[in-house]
DNA sequence: CTGTCCTGATAGCCAGCGCCTATCACGCCG
DNA sequence: CGGCGTGATAGGCGCTGGCTATCAGGACAG
C-alpha cells in the first residue's frame, strides 16, 4: 500500500485518462495501469469503470476519492512542515542558565542573538547547576550556561568566554582603600550564597572557610547578596558581570590578587542533534563576552 | 515515501524503544531502525534522539506527529471505508465499553453477535466515558457503549436498552426487609465509584450527597464495590445487569421507588465511515437486551 | 475495406528497496 | 569481567514498481 497510489487514484480521477494523468505524475502508461489495478485488488473494489474511451469514477470511488484527497493533503503538509523544520537554526532552543548569570548576562546577549539567528527563538531557563543538568537529561532543555566544568560523557560542552571574580566592599571597609586585595584577605568576613549556587563553592575555595556571619546568613540571590554588602554585613565575591550593579548600589570593588574567575561554558546532551543550533548560540555568545576579562578588571 | 515509514514513525514515539515499536509494527528491528533513519533523510530532520538508553522525540518530531497521525488515520479511514464498500458487515470494529457494564454484558452478547455477524470481528476496550471518547476522536476505537447522552454533533448514537438500577444492601441492613427502597432513604450510607465513573454521577444523583464513608472511600471499580457492600461497609445503587453478580456474593437487591436507571448506547463518529457495522452491532446488542428492564426487575 | 491512430492492457525485464538474519558496538549490572 | 539489552550495521534475498515493447480493439479517414 503505496502512498503514490493514491496519487495515481487522484490523477486519474481528475484527468478522466491514463496516459494524460501518467504524465501529469512523471510515470509512464502501463506503471499507472498496473499500479491502480493492483490498488483496486487490494481494496476489493472497482475504482474505474473503463469504457473502452471514457475512464469514470465508480461509485465506491467517488465515496473514498475525499478521504483519499485528505490524505494525501496531510501527507504533503508532513512534507512541507518538514522542511520548514530541517533548518537546524531554526525553531526555539530551550536554554538553561545559573541564577548568578542570568540577570546580567541576558541583557548583553538577547539583541545580538536576535541579529544573529533571527529564525531561532532561545526561550530561557533559569535555576542552579544541578537542577539544570537534571532538565538537561531528561529533554526539558535542550543546553545550558554553567560557570563549572562537566565532565560526564553524557554532555558536550564549549567554553565560552572567562569571567573575573572582583571583590566586593562596604565603602567604609577597611579593604576598600586598597588598589588590589588578596582573595585570603576576605576570608574574615565573606558572605556567600545558599547551598546549590556554584558561586558560593567557588567564593568559598578561593578566599577559606566562611566567618560567623556568612555560616548563618546564607543570602538566596546574588541581588540580596549585595544588598548585604552595601549594607555593611560583609564582605564577597562577585561575577565581573554583576560589577556595574554592584557599583549602582554603592558598593566598592577590587581587582583580586589572583586573579582568580570562572569560565562560562555551554552545556547540551552529547546526543543532541540540533548542536549547530547550541554551537550557534555559543558562538555569538561568546562573541559578544570575548575580552571581557580584560574590560571588567576595574 | 512509503505509509508503513510513518507508521513506524509513531510506533517508535508510542513505545520509546525500536524493539517493542518493531515488534507491534511486525517487523524486526533492523527494519525499523533502518527505515527511520531513511525516513529522517529524507525528511532532512532528526525526529529521534537516540540515547543509548531511551530513545524521545525531538521537537521537530513532537510538531509533526500530529499531522502524521491524522495521514495515518485518514489512509486506515479509507481501507476501513473500502472493506465497508466491499461488505460493510465484515472486517473488525474496536468498541469501547465502561467498565461498569463490560463484564455484565459481554458475557450475554458475544455469541449473539457471533452468530448474526460472523465476519465481523468485535473487539472490546474497557475505559471511562470520557477517554473512550477521546479514543473515539483519535480513531483508535470505532464505536462506544455509553450509558450517558452525548450531544456533540461530532457523534452520532443509538439508544439500545434501558437499564435500572436497584438497590444493593447488606443482608443485614434496615432497609433489607423492605419491599421496595426509595432512592432517598440510601442517602445515608451510600458507597459510590471512585471519579470518572458515570455511575457515580448518577448514583449521586439520585440518591442525593453521600455520608462520610461515600468521600472516602471511593471504590475503583464496581466488583470493589460490592465487596464492600457485602461486608456491611454501606449501601449502593448496582446496574441491573450486575443483578447476578451481586446476588452471588450475599448481597441483598430491591427494587427502586422511582425506578432510577440509565439508558446505554452505542457511540460512534459521524464520520465513521462504517456506520452499517455500527448499527449491525447496536441491533444486535439491542434485540438480546430489549426487555431487560421488566426481567431484571428483581 | 483497410490502414492508421488512439485508447488501455499485457509481457518481460531490471533496479531498487524493504525485509530478513547475523553480528557489532556500547553501556549497564551483578 | 561476563552476560544482558540496546540500537546500528552488514550482507543477502525476493518482491515489486518502474521501464520499453507490444497487443487488442474501437474510431475514423481514405
Amino acid at each position: 500500500m503505496n502512498l503514490k497510489d493514491f496519487r495515481y487514484l487522484l490523477a486519474v480521477a481528475e484527468y478522466g485518462h491514463f496516459g494524460r494523468a501518467a504524465q501529469a505524475c512523471g510515470v509512464s502508461q502501463p506503471t499507472l495501469s498496473v499500479q491502480l489495478r493492483k490498488l483496486e485488488e487490494q481494496l476489493g473494489l472497482t475504482l474505474f469503470e473503463r469504457d473502452r474511451k471514457t475512464v469514470v469514477p465508480t461509485g465506491a470511488c467517488a465515496r473514498l476519492i475525499g478521504h483519499v484527497r485528505t490524505a494525501v493533503a496531510e501527507v504533503d503538509a508532513i512534507l512541507a512542515a518538514a522542511r520548514d523544520l530541517c533548518d537546524p537554526l531554526a525553531g526555539s532552543l530551550r536554554l538553561g542558565i545559573i541564577p548568578t548569570l542570568a540577570p546580567y548576562l541576558l541583557p548583553l546577549v538577547f539583541a545580538p542573538l536576535r541579529e544573529a539567528l533571527p529564525t531561532l527563538l532561545v526561550e530561557p531557563w533559569e535555576d542552579q547547576t544541578l537542577t539544570l543538568l537534571e532538565r538537561l537529561r531528561s529533554h526539558e532543555l535542550d543546553a545550558a550556561l554553567l560557570a563549572t566544568d562537566v565532565d560526564e560523557p553524557e554532555f558536550a560542552s564549549l567554553p565560552l568566554f572567562a569571567e573575573p571574580f572582583l571583590a566586593a566592599l562596604p565603602p567604609e571597609h577597611p579593604l576598600a582603600a586598597r588598589e588590589v586585595v588578596a582573595e585570603a584577605e576576605l576570608a574574615r568576613d565573606v558572605l556567600v550564597l545558599a547551598d546549590g549556587h556554584c558561586l558560593r563553592d567557588q567564593t568559598l575555595a578561593a578566599c577559606g572557610q566562611s566567618g560567623a556571619l556568612g555560616g548563618t546568613l546564607r543570602a538566596a540571590s546574588l541581588s540580596t547578596l549585595l544588598s548585604m554588602v552595601a549594607a555593611g554585613y560583609g564582605t564577597t565575591l562577585i561575577p565581573g558581570l554583576a560589577a556595574g550593579t554592584a557599583q549602582d548600589m554603592g558598593i566598592v570593588l577590587r581587582p583580586l590578587k589572583e586573579r582568580t574567575g570562572r569560565t562560562v561554558r555551554l552545556v547540551w546532551r552529547s546526543s543532541f542533534p540540533r548542536r549547530a543550533a547550541a554551537e550557534a548560540v555559543g558562538k555569538v555568545i561568546g562573541d559578544r563576552l570575548r575580552g571581557f576579562a580584560e574590560a571588567a578588571r576595574i
